[in-house]
DNA sequence: GCGACAG
DNA sequence: ATCTTGTCGC
């Protein structure tokens, strides 16, 4: 797929001070509420035959799972990116593409979508299934200017998107987010170093995956909303496609298939 | 000057 | 992110 608004495609020759001017603007361009066609309930199960048989029975139009595809990137060197899709339908892979892209900038905290876009994005051009959802390692909503690479690259495809994060970049988290059991969530606000009013609720820690014993213990992910999607739907579906790991599914996935992909190109 | 930060 | 074997604990 194409992007819808070409006037977002990250551009690492701006100054770091036209970066942020553009990610306000995508910022205000954002959908931080749901308008997603994707059932947080249904996201990632895997439906028998005889299920599947039995729903395009009874209803007239398609109604196939939504496509929902995992994203994150490796590297060769200091100059190329390997970004690795992997789209899973009903609980199971319909398509791997990976796309390599030079990384223009370095790594600067705030401004991570510009160094990694590119490859994103050329990765979403070799894609040949049409998406519903995406999730992109790292924030959406958590980012100072509100315009993390989950929502840069969301609102430029205009492709409903997660932010899915190991560590948090800004923001506060309302109450204490270790010794969290599964399932459990803990709201991240915004600061004085976020855009958004104080208090916002602008992502969760989400803990998908957690020992039992008081000796290791596993840390949450930081969840925020990419485009098109709420905080709690967010965490919601990062929720619904893990599987047994930290990771969801197409993360996941994608996380193993980029270092193959790395291991495969020169 | 202090603080401080995704991948 | 990346450099990397063994190793601690379920």
């Amino acid at each position: 797929m194409e992007p819808v608004h070409p006037e977002f495609v990250p551009d690492a020759s701006l100054s770091r001070e036209e970066m942020e001017a553009l990610q306000r603007d995508i910022a205000e361009q954002a959908v931080f509420t749901d308008d997603l066609p994707v059932d947080p309930e249904s996201v990632c199960h895997t439906r028998d035959a005889g299920q599947q048989r039995l729903d395009e029975t009874e209803s007239t139009g398609s109604d196939e799972p939504p496509t929902v595809v995992g994203v994150d990137q490796a590297f060769l060197d200091d100059d190329r990116a390997v970004s690795a899709l992997v789209a899973m339908r009903g609980g199971e892979v319909v398509e791997r593409v990976h796309a390599v892209a030079p990384t223009e900038i370095p790594y600067i905290p705030g401004l991570l979508s510009f160094r990694e876009g590119g490859a994103i994005l050329a990765g979403f051009r070799e894609l040949t299934v049409e998406p519903d959802l995406a999730f992109f390692d790292g924030s959406g909503r958590i980012h100072f200017r509100e315009a993390g690479l989950a929502t840069h690259v969301g609102v430029t495809l205009d492709l409903p998107s997660v932010g899915v994060a190991k560590n948090l970049l800004c923001g506060t988290p309302r109450a204490p987010t270790d010794g969290l059991v599964e399932g459990d969530r803990v709201p991240i606000e915004s600061n004085q170093k976020v855009t958004a009013p104080d208090g916002t609720v602008i992502g969760y820690a989400v803990q998908t995956r957690q020992y039992d014993s008081p000796n290791r213990h596993v840390n949450p992910l930081i969840v925020s909303a990419g485009h098109r999607v709420s905080a709690e739907t967010a965490a919601d579906l990062v929720l619904a496609c893990s599987a047994g790991y930290k990771l969801p599914e197409p993360t996941r996935l994608a996380d193993k298939y980029a270092d193959e992909a790395k291991a495969t190109v020169t």
